[in-house]
RNA sequence: GGCCAGGUAGCUCAGUUGGUAGAGCAGCGGAUUGAAAAUCCGCGUGUCGAUGGUUCGAUUCCGUCCCUGGCCA
């Protein structure tokens, strides 16, 4: 297999401007766009999770948007198969790979690496869900204390979505997943990899502008497509899509748990609790380089540092 | 103007038979291997509306005042 060529890593905390930053590098280099996204993935949530326009797609390649249907789940492991797949496709056509987005998971499978794990089995779950209904979580904890004691130490009992990922393991394969991942290797090693984060110096602004932002897709209809999701009749919050930060709030909103305001609160809380989430991720991931993207010139400064590292990696060959 | 109910954490409220107080939400920190925009863990000092009185001690009891809501005029 040949050596890649350079790749470009852009993330940070939702409503930072990665994706405008992306476009505007689009206009200096002949790049293409891979989303490292989690809700950009399905079709139909566009106002809500603030996707790339039609436009912008057209006037830049975009991948992995839209390319799952809402009831669909779509997983990490499937991210670091297409993200690789597409970093090799859009090399050989000559063209540089911009991977942009905040979900932080993804972006830890591409640099470290993702177990090779058996996906996830709808019958398995669906058993272990059971038994937890009547037995309750603890006790499922318990059992897996003793099929794999390492991940129950590393595993809170009360943590339902792990104890159930490492009993499915520990079933499909008879191996506990602790042992698995210990075969993890990150998919892009040797690669040269720019990483670069956009991160707010001041939180209260980056607050101020995640709640001008959810109001204003309010009036952009994000109602309207949620209720268009809810008409679909076969979706429900069991779905990742559904999940979604917002989605989840809206859809309360239509199942009467509370009113219209208090879902709009609500998800305004469940946004600036996703950047929380994500700058804590970027704190632990030394190798990012932070930008502010509020500076002045900070775009300009920033696109002429990419540049420059792309022309060392060229002039290595 | 009179009567009633309130005024306790950023918000909604609980509570103290008198020994200066605690939940939920929010917020903050952390974890994170096929759901990750998910899931989970940890973090609670605040003139207890103001001011006088009773008391060893008042946020708690009593008086007065201020504010909010409701009812009556």
């Amino acid at each position: 297999m040949p050596a890649r060529g350079p790749v470009i890593i852009l993330t940070g905390p939702t409503g930072t401007g990665k994706t405008d930053w992306a476009m505007r590098l689009a206009e200096q280099l002949p790049v293409e766009i891979v989303s490292v996204d989690s809700a950009l993935v399905y079709r139909g949530l566009d106002i809500g999770t603030a996707k790339p326009s039609r436009e912008m797609r057209e006037h830049t390649p975009h991948h992995l948007i839209d390319i799952c249907d809402a009831a669909e789940r779509y997983s990490a492991g499937r991210f670091v198969q297409d993200a690789v797949r597409l970093v090799d496709e859009i090399q050989s056509r000559g063209h540089i790979p911009l991977l942009v987005g905040g979900t932080m998971l993804y972006l830890r499978a591409l640099w470290r690496g993702i177990a090779p794990l058996p996906t996830a089995s709808v019958e398995l779950r669906k058993s272990i869900d059971d038994r937890a209904a009547s037995a309750g979580w603890p006790a499922l904890h318990a059992e897996l204390a003793k099929l794999d004691p390492e991940a129950a130490g590393r595993i809170h009992p009360n943590d339902p979505q792990r104890i159930q990922r490492a009993l499915e393991v520990c079933y499909a394969t008879g191996r506990p997943i602790s042992e698995l991942q210990r075969e993890t290797r990150s998919p892009l090693a040797g690669t040269p990899l720019q990483n670069w984060a956009l991160v707010s110096a001041n939180r209260v602004t980056l607050h101020v502008r995640l709640e001008q932002r959810f109001h204003e897709m309010m009036k952009l209809g994000f109602l309207d497509e949620v209720a268009a999701l809810r008409a679909r009749g076969d979706l429900t919050t069991d779905h990742p899509a559904i999940r979604a930060v917002g989605y989840r709030q809206l859809w309360a909103y239509f199942d009467g748990e509370f009113s219209l305001d208090e879902a709009v609160r609500r998800g305004i809380f469940a946004t600036r609790q996703l950047a929380k989430r994500q700058f804590t991720w970027l704190r632990s991931e030394v190798e990012l380089t932070p930008i502010n993207p509020h500076e002045g010139g900070a775009f300009e400064q920033w696109s002429a540092q990419v540049r420059a590292a792309l022309t060392v990696e060229r002039d290595k060959c």
